[in-house]
DNA sequence: CGGATAGTTCAATAAAACCGAACTATTGAT
DNA sequence: ATCAATAGTTCGGTTTTATTGAACTATCCG
């Protein structure tokens, strides 16, 4: 019974719902992983070791549908993008000052 | 039995504290409010006027501890600011980029 | 003082997140 | 073609978090 993803145009997107999304720590460092790689990157290589499978698939439902990635399903697993170029057209320096802030809070242990 | 207010050191704010404070709507309209005032704003002229003031009162915590603004008790009224400079040293272009963008996701009513 | 104004705190309810367990879909080996 | 393994999804119950009415505090002004 396995639903089809759920894409917003990018016109849709809004700038809250992606705050929001971005706002929880362990999709922060999702989107983190995917924006770092070279290419598509599937659930469990983006998603922290330890996390347990039904929320990952909670956490990859809410970043979609927030408009952040874009997920296609290849054969087994369900590789993601981040939406970049449109999310940077659409609301113009966000994604990206958020993502090189995202270094500065780095682990200090 | 009033507490004082808790601001935290700018080197101590987190970028998903921020993130967190801003992803709510009512949150986001309170800062557009007070970034768009010249100066201080009390609590009741930031917030939507139809919200109930437990609520108002949490949200404006919300945001002080998430060092977003600096309230400052003022007689009877609580007045606060945008922690502007100090956050954009922090996080160069965060909160700007996302107070532009919040300008696009207007009401289409 | 007493009333008005501005905001806070508490406690109860409502909403949302989390995650184990059972399930689906695809692949690859036999 | 069947079977086991892999990758992710869905459901439902529990825990956590948000919301808000009611009672409270603190200050101002007449």
């Amino acid at each position: 019974m396995q639903r089809p993803f759920v894409h917003p145009a990018v016109d849709d997107v809004s700038l809250e719902s992606i705050l929001y999304a971005l706002a929880d720590p362990v999709r922060l460092e999702i989107i983190k992983r995917i924006a770092g790689g070279t290419c598509a990157m599937n659930c469990s290589t983006a998603a922290p070791a330890d996390l347990p499978k039904s929320t990952q698939s909670h956490h990859f439902q809410v970043l979609r549908e927030a408009g952040l990635i874009r997920s296609e399903r290849r054969g087994t697993e369900v590789v993601s993008v981040l939406r970049c170029t449109e999310l940077e057209k659409r609301f113009p320096g966000v994604i990206g000052s958020i993502l090189k802030a995202s270094d500065k809070t780095k682990k200090k242990i």
